[in-house]
DNA sequence: CATACTAATGACTACACGGTCAATTGTCAA
DNA sequence: TTGACAATTGACCGTGTAGTCATTAGTATG
């Protein structure tokens, strides 16, 4: 592990008890055992880890998500799916959820705020392409307020497990989410959230990635790596980034061999996105 | 205007915008036009304002909601006067619930903790009261789930205006969620949310179970147990609790044999937090 | 073993915080 | 106008913060 993952795996620990704000960076280097001095040689200052914490985390966790929804054939599933994910995600990584839940954003700086909105978006996103592939025409006008309600349910539910450690029936849970769901989007007659309120809302914060965006995070990932096949398949998808001339069953292949890699995750999600492939 | 309210008005300005922790004494005071020392003569300390005000307000919001849901004589109206209400109350004092939505309650003292928890018990108990009312037997099973759901949709929808202050009709608003709830009280089947699970949200606010209670919660349990691997396991932790002797490993195994069994979970619960096993 | 280089340290600086209190100002009855 | 008292001030204190950097420890190379 390097000092790096070290670092942000013990202040994930103390953020999660204590709040940003709260937690000192000496607390963070006392916890890993380092000194204050080691910790600025990995990160230029704290807002600099708590951004990293950020990208980190929100990346896998879109990522998964994504590639469950595009990856999942049975419509009927889908849904199930995406709820079950994503709890057992929270589960999983349930400090940095708590955080993402209670950290008062609007206290951050722009840079944090402007992320953290680009993140909620993108699973908006995702939510919306399901939402619209189970129930497509039927539920345009109201696709929005479902989106909402699935977002409401998954705060207010996890709640149950971040703030009271409760033990979880995640498949129970995702199956009542689903029914409730699914009442809802057959059902609602009412819109409250128009197209124009949804433009209102991102107005400011409209961001496409370029090519050139995309290849410099690759390169940076490369650069992270292990010699792997994993690396070996994100050097050949940088190449093909340049220059295609791979065949798309090959891309999806080398895409393949780069999900299941923790640090891949957020790239393998942005080059499905730029290769059009599911 | 007394001093005190002066401060509570301008403090919470500032509160809304940067949170408590990064809001300072000194800022407060010069945004009052006063001096350090006299926002001591009003308050003894920061603490001491932070809970003035969330008694307060969520004094003032508790009993505004329940004026309404215990004065609607008509049953067709009565969630539609909550919505509109609460969200109403949010809309005008919006520096508070800003606050209460982001703020990291987790990293308050234990004292604003609980002061929470009640206030946000005796919402619930509010709602709970008003969906026995409107839907009674019907919904026994569900009202946690529903009472969840209500308070998720409060919680996203109010994000609207809270986050980026766009116009809202309220009318619509407060109907649109009307029929939402109404359409899942009335046909929702999944309860995820039961009495058992309430009781361990509440419990950990409780002073802590002493040995003996739980020694004695554990032999009830016994009691109304079959003959199975489960009531084994229960046996083994129950000599476990009186006389330790059993390698974590071992404890560990035997809570995940109880863990799944439906009329465990409580018990189990409470085993793995005296034990201290995740 | 000597040298060159990198990794790591922790004492240090400058500053901001919550909270205090001697000194000052304002008020009003005598 | 005086004097007694209450209200208000802001310099000050101890503490804890983020971030720096001269120094030291560790390691690889010739």
């Amino acid at each position: 592990m390097t000092k790096k993952q070290l670092i942000m795996e013990k202040a994930l620990e103390l953020f999660a008890k204590q709040g940003f704000e709260a937690t000192s960076v000496q607390q963070i280097t006392d916890h890993c055992g380092i000194s204050k001095g080691a910790f600025y040689l990995s990160f230029k200052s704290k807002d600099e880890l708590i951004v990293a914490l950020i990208d980190h985390f929100m990346r896998q966790f879109t990522a998964d998500i994504d590639y469950v929804v595009n990856h999942e054939q049975n419509d009927a599933d889908l849904l199930y799916k995406f709820y079950y994910t994503t709890f057992q995600s929270f589960n999983k990584h349930s400090d940095f959820a708590k955080i993402l839940m209670k950290e008062p954003t609007q206290s951050f700086n722009e840079e944090l705020f402007t992320k953290l909105h680009n993140y909620n978006k993108s699973l908006e996103k995702i939510i919306l392409s399901m939402i619209d592939r189970l129930y497509g025409e039927q539920a345009n006008d109201l696709k929005y307020d479902l989106a909402f309600c699935i977002k409401g349910f998954m705060n207010t539910y996890s709640e149950l497990f971040l703030l009271y450690k409760l033990p979880i029936d995640l498949d129970l849970l995702a199956r009542s989410l689903v029914e409730k769901t699914d009442l809802l989007a057959k059902n609602m007659t009412l819109s409250f959230i128009s197209d124009e309120l949804i433009q209102m809302i991102d107005q400011p914060l409209n961001e496409e990635r370029t090519l050139a965006q995309i290849v410099e995070i690759v390169e940076k990932n490369i650069e992270d790596m292990e010699d792997s096949i994993e690396k070996e398949s994100l050097i050949l998808l940088k190449q093909e980034l340049l220059e295609p001339a791979l065949h798309p069953a090959i891309v999806k292949g080398l895409l393949e061999n780069i999900r299941q890699h923790p640090h891949c995750k957020w790239v393998a999600y942005l080059l499905r996105r730029h290769f059009g492939i599911k």
